[in-house]
DNA sequence: ATAATGACAAGAA
DNA sequence: CTTCTTGCCATTA
């Protein structure tokens, strides 16, 4: 598996995320390790930083349910838009996580 | 090769 | 709640 294959696979389990779900990058790369065989959660981070951008990217959080430095005020205002609740600052993943399909 | 850095995670204090 | 420590692994210097 090429390292493009491997950003393909991040972006395509991103785009499967359905809509007023969120999940966490350890959870990605989790479901990749059984794929393919590398992950960490830190790649995942790396990968939606670099390229994110195609993909409804805020559907991704820490698995504190904290939203990405940086983007915190976006992220929230698409999550709201798709019925997600916060409570302050974090996403309740007990109601809103989403795990990947193995 | 070593060292520092990240859209991370889990545990301890 | 916050802060610190370990583990993680590609990227960058």
């Amino acid at each position: 598996m090429t390292p493009e294959e491997y950003v393909e696979a991040v972006l395509t389990l991103v785009e499967s995320i359905p809509p007023g779900r969120v999940t966490s990058y350890g959870a990605i790369a989790d479901a990749l390790h059984d794929r393919s065989g590398r992950a960490s959660a830190r790649l995942v981070g790396t990968i939606m930083a670099r390229h994110g951008g195609a993909v409804p990217w805020y559907r991704v959080v820490n698995s504190a349910g904290r939203l990405p430095p940086g983007h915190e005020q976006r992220a929230r205002a698409l999550l709201a838009a798709e019925g997600l609740v916060f409570t302050g600052e974090r996403v309740p993943m007990r109601e809103f996580g989403w795990n990947p399909p193995g």
